[in-house]
DNA sequence: TATTGTTATACTCTATAACTATA
DNA sequence: TATAGTTATAGAGTATAACAATA
C-alpha cells in the first residue's frame, strides 16, 4: 500500500510535508507472549495528560510503584556493583546454602544458563564460591565467601534503609496492609 | 589468577572434580544505574525456601505482584499483537490526540527513538496515523485511525476484565485501598 | 536415559549519539 | 542555535538448544 494510507487522507496538500517513512520490524513476530520484555518506563505521570483507563487499572498502579521503587533499589546497590538479580541470588544463597545451580535458577525463576552467568559474575567478584557437591560430581554446592557475607550484610542495610524510605509515607499498619493486599492478588488465569 | 582462586580452597582433592571455569562479562561496566534492565523473573516463591529479607521488603512484594499481573496483561493483549507499551501508547494518543512524537515519548518515559519505533509499529498495523502538525513542518500530530479506535476499545475491555480478575480476591474497598497506598509511596530520594 | 553445568546463538528492548530538515 | 524526527549502533538480559560429564 502507499506510504500514508492509514485511513486518514493527507490533510491539506499545501502545508503537508513531513519526513519520509520507512518500515519497521515486528517486535513480536516469533512469540507474542514470551521473552523477558519489561515494558517501557511509564512512571512519569506527566501533568495535564489524560491517562484514561490506565489510571483505573490495579496493574498500572502497581507498575508505577514498582518502577519508582526499583530506581531507588538499583541506586542503593550500585556502589557494590550489585544488581537486583545479584542481590536476590546472594540472599537466597545466604539463607539456603549448598544449593545447586539448577535449584538457584528455579528459585530465581530464570533459565539455568542465566544462573550460570549470574554465579559467574558473583564468583568473579569473590562473593560466591562453587564447591563440589558431596555425592554428585556433576553438581556444585553454592556458598557465600567471607567477603560475600560481609558485602551482603552491608548491601542489605542499604536496601532495607531505602525500602523503609519508600514506605515512609505510610504508617507501619498501612505498610502491613499494603503487603497483605499485594500478596492476596489473584494469580493469572489459565485462558 | 588460577581458575578456582575465589577465596575458598579446593576442598577435598580426592572428591574434587567439577567442570572448568571461564570468565564472565561485566553487565554493568559502562553505567551501573542506567539501561532498561528489568531484573530476572522472581515470582515463584518456591516452597521450603528461605527468602530472608526479601520477604520483608515492600519493593519485593510489589515486584512479585507486578510480575504476576503482567503475565495476564500480556496474554490479554496478545491476540491483537498489542504489547503493554503499545497499549499505553494507544490509550495516551486516544485521550490526548495530536501529540507530537517527542511528547508521547516524554509521557511514556521512553527515548524519542523508542517512540519512533513504537509508532512505526502502530502505524504499520494501521492503528495510528502520523498527520502533519499544523504550524510546524518538522513535527507530526498523532491520531488514532478508525481501526485504532476499534481495536483499542476491544483491547481495553479485555484488559479491564483481566485487571478485574487480578483484583477479584479483594473487595472493592480493598482494591481502592491498595491503589491509594501504592500511590502514596514515597518517590526515590536524591542521594 | 536423565540430569548438571556449560556454551553458543539469537532475539527483544532500550539508550546514545549522530544526522536532516526544519524552526 | 535549538528542536522534531530519524537512524545506526551498541549494550544488557533472556531464552533455546545442543553438548560433555556424570548419574
Amino acid at each position: 500500500m502507499s506510504p500514508d494510507a492509514s485511513g486518514t487522507p493527507p490533510a491539506a496538500p499545501g502545508t503537508t510535508a513531513a519526513p519520509a517513512r520507512r518500515k519497521a520490524r515486528d517486535p513480536l513476530a516469533p512469540d507474542p507472549a514470551a521473552s523477558g520484555g519489561a515494558d517501557a518506563g511509564f512512571d512519569p505521570h506527566v501533568p495535564n495528560v489524560d491517562y484514561g483507563v490506565l489510571d483505573n487499572l490495579i496493574g498500572y498502579a502497581i507498575r508505577r510503584a514498582q518502577i519508582r521503587i526499583y530506581e531507588d533499589f538499583v541506586h542503593s546497590l550500585a556502589q557494590w556493583q550489585i544488581t537486583p538479580p545479584r542481590f536476590s541470588a546472594l540472599v537466597i544463597i545466604s539463607r539456603n546454602p549448598h544449593l545447586k545451580l539448577t535449584e538457584l535458577a528455579q528459585i530465581l525463576g530464570i533459565a539455568r544458563s542465566g544462573a550460570v552467568l549470574l554465579v559467574d559474575a558473583l564468583e568473579e567478584m569473590n562473593l560466591v564460591a562453587r564447591r563440589p557437591a558431596p555425592g554428585d560430581r556433576r553438581a556444585y554446592s553454592l556458598v557465600l565467601t567471607t567477603a560475600g557475607r560481609r558485602t551482603l550484610e552491608a548491601a542489605t542495610q542499604a536496601v532495607v534503609a531505602h525500602d523503609a524510605h519508600a514506605g515512609s509515607a505510610l504508617t507501619e499498619a498501612e505498610q502491613a496492609t499494603l503487603k497483605s493486599l499485594l500478596a492476596r492478588l489473584a494469580p493469572p488465569r489459565a485462558d
